[in-house]
DNA sequence: ACTATACTTTAAGCAATTTTACAGTTAAAC
DNA sequence: GTTTAACTGTAAAATTGCTTAAAGTATAGT
């Protein structure tokens, strides 16, 4: 079980990783929330903790940003704030628990394991949300987002992004894609993927500096943000 | 939603009991463990909220009771002793939250929603009573209400209704529709779906501003008020 | 069993959206 | 510099969805 922890308190940070570790998680540590937002692009985890406190870009920010693509994965906040309406704020933003400082490591881990338990048993969510960069692919939920906003596509443009999204950076070629996309396979000279592509580009990457969509002349598209 | 509360302190529990109905819950008053148990085999509940020491079986014994044939209604526990091994042991015992008294009614209040919330959508196959926004559906009655007036819907118009609400805001294609409303699969040039689509649409979001039933070209359909 | 009524399904025309095709332009490869 | 591949806007075609009416089916009362 990986477990990402978000705390800008260097020694409880060190010290919460190693009690975790001690009880047979894995823990990533994260010092601010805009480093966080990053690595949660890269990796999947089954866990997020979250001080509210933290350079950048705050615990409950997070949290919500989280939750704007992510229903499922449980975020218990840590916070020396205890009043009310921390609380009540946390909750809103769909957080499902909520421990104030100081805690005992003790209780911390009976909260996890209880949230963990009752994680959906054949958990497939993870592997239904594609990630690229900021880019995020919910293929139950038929959605695609990008920077925390909904990107709305018709039927044939999201099976293209998630076709290209599965494929993991890898380039594939328009032979490959009429396959899979369209399934028809003889037909040569029509250029349906590049107006598609051309489609996905405007909608997916105009507005943003960092491309993702790109082009091997001769050879196909491959998704990536480099 | 119903909530089964455990507590012998007469007057807290009806302290308890008077916050929770002013917050659109129903809520029942138990003092002790031997009539808790009795009372759960009659009736079915959401959510149980348990004090520890009270009369007969105490509420440690009963969680542990409950979960032995019901592993999915949230249980909270709520108690006096706030020992890291006294919430050790109702952890172990399945319990899905703890909180110390004193504690404030408005926390409770947060922890329930958050339960309630992440309830598996599975189960919601068991949930009586639906709602979506002012919109109510009774599936043991087959009643559905919206504003507070009854709606009459006919069968598989209600049948219809139902899934869809069971779905819980997820967009169903016309293919699953078809599947589970009137259980023929190779239908294929036929639009029944689509008509009856129009007659909830009639009956059910004409008189709205905010409508409830939800297009999306190619996907399918989807409830939400938004 | 007959009739009236309500319910369900099919059909058809229209509207909206999505997809495809075409054509001119631009960019890349050789 | 020429050739080939890729991009993009427009418009036509195809698909999908909505709505209404009418035909078929079931149900209840007499």
């Amino acid at each position: 079980m990986n477990i990402l922890l978000l705390e800008d308190d260097l020694i409880l940070s060190a010290e919460l990783c190693r009690f975790l570790e001690s009880n047979n998680f894995n823990c990533d540590k994260i010092y601010d929330g805009e480093t966080f937002l990053r690595q949660i692009k890269n990796s999947t985890y089954d866990l997020y903790l979250l001080d509210i406190n933290v350079p950048k870009i705050n615990g409950l920010d997070v949290c919500q940003t989280i939750r704007s693509f992510d229903k499922n994965t449980p975020i218990i906040i840590i916070s020396a704030y205890g009043d009310i309406s921390d609380k009540k704020d946390a909750f809103t933003r769909l957080a499902d628990d909520y421990l104030v400082k100081p805690f005992q490591f003790e209780e911390l881990l009976l909260r996890i394991n209880s949230l963990l338990r009752r994680k959906t048993p054949s958990d497939n969510s993870d592997q239904d949300i594609l990630r690229i960069d900021d880019l995020i692919i919910n293929k139950t939920e038929q959605k695609v987002y990008r920077g925390g906003n909904e990107i709305t596509l018709t039927l044939k443009e999201f099976q293209l992004l998630v076709y290209l999204a599965e494929a993991q950076g890898r380039t594939v070629s328009k032979q490959q894609i009429t396959e899979h996309v369209w399934e028809h396979n003889f037909n040569t000279n029509t250029n349906t993927v590049e107006v598609y592509i051309n489609f996905l580009r405007k909608k997916i990457d105009k507005d943003f500096k960092i491309k993702l969509i790109h082009t091997r002349s001769g050879f196909g598209y491959y998704l990536s943000p480099l």
